[in-house]
DNA sequence: GACTAAATTTCGGTA
DNA sequence: TACCGAAGTTTAGTC
């Protein structure tokens, strides 16, 4: 890992076209040979940047370069793709380099797959007496999230979310039409569960007869006594 | 903008509760209070983040992670949604500040927006008769990319995208059912035209009579003349 | 400010 | 390896 702080400007030439103008930023160079162009401002989304598989040269400035006060060009190429950027120092502010090692990566919990067995687990927050048929309910055009019998024994197909996007309703349209089609299992009902359901994409759903569901991930842990959890 | 090598481990609890083990690691503190835990591989998304605006305070380790190694204890809160970030610092091996100043930006070209204007003025790579009526022909439901007439005059909607996806044939399938609704326009085809077109984008398309249309970006742009280009 | 659609998306899982 | 969907998505544009 070396990072590097210098006045430059950069070009970019690949999927689009970007150019960034003569300015102060940090450069961190990884050990893959990828490269990031970071500012001050702004979340973790770099101003530029290159993925791996890449390879850095430096190279000398050409006398134009040179005139605009160029001290070294590095040309940055990508493996796969021909993408290629360029960054055009002008001077280097702060440059160091370290051995990080390998990183042992990060641990996760709480994300859909979470809020998917928390829910099938405690169907009785949408209706008491509901049963599980089963999780990832496996169809033609992908796996229903939750497959379920309400408490009058009517199937029911439920798209889980952390946010309820109008793309979930679509989703689970989709699934409904293909599950009417079953007589095995027709009437299949919708019920569109998330943390937080966008206001169109409640509208959309209940406009198609789908239950909206809102679901309090705190409550459904407070629920799940089983589980062991990171904190 | 302070620039961090150190060994240490990352606890984050908010959306999600994610563990990052004791590793050595590059921290980068931005100048709106905002820090970015990167390893020395993988692309440019960090292990670990907070976004502004967000605050960061330093604090002594209790006497458990004294024994552990903890030397420095960094808690940062986001502002808004209450998520922490703990950084449980154990050695600092190199530590920069350096006052980066704002950055002018990045100045793009070639997204949809361009290839949008391209087929736009070349609708002859798909008809050779078709006519435009206008870009963004504005609906209830939101733009609709191109309207246009082909050769044997009725209208047509493309809907644009860099890649064909499943929800950009959903999207015009919704602007399709609200076109067809219109006496004036009615019938009204369908034309998904992207640089990649995903197959389950394209049979879901077919099976809905809408035609798909592969671009190719750099022979749009061949013919396209008076355009300047950055490179 | 809320919402929608794009992204040089990245990332993880599965067939 | 390719494809598909989720993401602590982030970001940019529009209403």
């Amino acid at each position: 890992m070396r990072v590097v702080i210098a006045r430059c400007s950069v070009d970019y030439a690949g999927r689009l076209s970007a150019h960034l103008p003569l300015a102060t930023r940090l450069l961190m160079l990884k050990g893959d040979g990828s490269i990031l162009v970071h500012s001050d401002t702004g979340s973790y989304k770099p101003l530029n940047w290159m993925n791996p598989p890449c390879t850095i040269s430096k190279r000398e400035p050409d006398e134009e370069q040179k005139a605009l006060g160029v001290t070294e060009v590095w040309r940055v190429s990508q493996a796969k793709t021909a993408d290629i950027l360029y960054v055009l120092i002008h001077e280097i502010l702060h440059d160091h380099e370290h051995h990080l090692g390998e990183d042992p990566g990060l641990i996760k919990d709480g994300v859909e797959a979470h809020l998917q067995e928390l829910l099938a687990e405690h169907l009785e927050v949408w209706d008491e007496n509901a049963s599980l048929i089963r999780r990832e309910y496996f169809t033609a055009i992908g796996p229903v999230d939750i497959l379920a019998k309400d408490g009058s024994g009517a199937t029911v197909a439920i798209e889980l979310k952390r946010r309820g996007d109008i793309d979930g309703v679509e989703q689970l349209t989709r699934y409904l039409e293909l599950l009417n089609r079953d007589p095995q299992l027709r009437p299949v009902r919708g019920v569109f569960a998330a943390q937080e359901i966008k206001p169109q994409a409640r509208t959309l759903a209940e406009d198609r007869g789908i239950e909206c569901l809102v679901l309090n991930y705190e409550e459904l842990r407070g629920l799940d006594t089983s589980h062991n959890r990171l904190f």
